[in-house]
DNA sequence: GAGCCATACCTAAAAGCTTTAGGATAAAGC
DNA sequence: GCTTTATCCTAAAGCTTTTAGGTATGGCTC
C-alpha cells in the first residue's frame, strides 16, 4: 500500500481549502481523511485534534494575509494605504471565507505571539506612518482600523448589507467608510 | 416520574446561560439535557437540533440587546447616543460572551427578517437622527457604526487589546473611537 | 545490495454526540 | 373517571473523536 505523504503542512492546506469550500465548522477529521483517502487515525500523527487543525488554518491564513498586506502596502500612504489594507481583508474574507473565519478564532497567548499577528500590527502601524500621530493615538488608530475592517468583513459576510440588492451597495459604503477613517485619523494629527 | 416542564423557551434560556459559562461551542444537547436532568432525546420535542438551539440563542440575544439599546437610547442624542448604543454592545459582549457570540452567527433570510435585527437597524437610525444626514449617508453611517461596534467587541473579546495590561487601555481607545465616530459622522452632515 | 530502523499508515475498539423509532405515563379536558 | 394529548422515556444506530497497538514501507548504514 503506497504512502500518501502526509505532513502537518499538507493536512493544514487541505483543511484550509476544505474550510473555504464547505465552511470551517464542517472541517472534521473524517472529511479531511477522505480528501487524502486515508484512515482517520492516520491524521493524528500530524495534527493533535480538530482544534489543532483550526489553529493551524488560522496561522496559515494570518501568514497569507500578512504577505498580501505587505505587498498591497508597498509604495502607498495615507488614504490609499488605508484602502489597500482594508481591501486585503475584505477581498480575502470574500475569496477565502473558511480561512478568514479561522483568523477570527481566539488564539492562546503564546500561539498568538508566535503567529503573524504581530506582523499585522506592525503593518497597520506602517499605514499610519503617513499621519502625524503620537504613540497613544497610533495605538488607538491601529485598534480602530482593526475593529472597522473586521467588523465590516463580518457584517458583509453575514449578508447584513443585502447581497448586492441593497441600496446603497456595500461597495459604496466601503468607499465612504475609507473616506471617514482617513478624515477621522487626520483629525487626530498633532497640530 | 414527575415532569420537568421543558419548553422551547426554557431550553433556549438554559442554552444561553450555558453558552455564557462554557462557550457557545460547548453547548451540546448532552450538556443541555444534563442541566435539566433529562434524557437527551427529550429535547427533540422542543428544539430541532443543535443548530436550531444556537439560532434560538441568537434570536434571544438579539431581543435582549434590542431592549437594552432602546432603554439606553431614551432621551440621548449625538455623541451620547453613539456612546450609549456602543456601550450596550460592549458591555453585553463582556457580560454574556456566549450570547454575544450567537448574535454573530449568520441567520438565513427569513429568520433574520423575523428577528430583532430590523429593530436594531431602526435603533441605529434613531441614533443618527441627531445628525443631519441624507438617506444614503444614513445607511452608510448605520453600517459604519455596526461594523465598528462589532469589530471592537470581537477584538476586545479575543484579547487583542491586552487584557488590561496594555497601554493605552481598551477603555481609553473606546472613548477615542466614540469621539472619532461622532466627528466623522458630523463631517458628513449636509451644510 | 542486504539488513535495520524510524515512522507512516493501518485495524480494532471505546467513548461521546446526534438522531430516529416507538412506548409508557403524567397532566389536561370533558 | 375516562379519554386524549404530548411529555418524557428506553432502545438503537450512525457519525466523530481518540487511544492502543500492529504492519510494512522507504531511507539509511554497511
Amino acid at each position: 500500500m503506497p504512502r500518501v505523504g502526509l505532513t502537518s503542512d499538507r493536512v493544514t492546506r487541505a483543511a484550509a481549502d476544505l474550510a473555504d469550500e464547505v465552511g470551517l465548522d464542517a472541517v472534521t477529521l473524517t472529511a479531511l481523511a477522505r480528501t487524502f483517502d486515508v484512515a482517520v487515525p492516520s491524521l493524528y500523527s500530524h495534527v493533535r485534534n480538530p482544534a489543532d487543525v483550526r489553529t493551524r488554518v488560522a496561522l496559515l491564513a494570518l501568514e497569507e494575509t500578512a504577505d498580501l498586506a505587505a505587498d498591497a502596502l508597498a509604495g502607498v500612504s495615507g488614504r490609499d494605504a488605508i484602502a489597500a489594507l482594508g481591501g486585503v481583508w475584505r477581498s480575502y474574507a470574500r475569496r477565502h471565507p473558511g480561512r478568514y473565519a479561522a483568523t477570527r478564532l481566539p488564539l492562546d497567548r503564546e500561539t498568538a505571539a508566535a503567529s503573524a499577528g504581530p506582523r499585522h500590527a506592525e503593518l497597520t502601524r506602517a499605514v499610519l506612518r503617513g499621519y502625524r500621530l503620537d504613540d497613544a493615538d497610533t495605538t488607538h488608530a491601529v485598534r480602530l482600523l482593526g475593529a472597522t475592517f473586521h467588523g465590516y468583513a463580518a457584517l458583509d459576510a453575514a449578508g447584513a448589507f443585502g447581497h448586492g440588492t441593497a441600496v446603497p451597495t456595500s461597495d459604496e459604503t466601503w468607499e465612504r467608510v475609507l473616506d471617514g477613517l482617513d478624515n477621522l485619523i487626520r483629525s487626530w494629527e498633532t497640530s
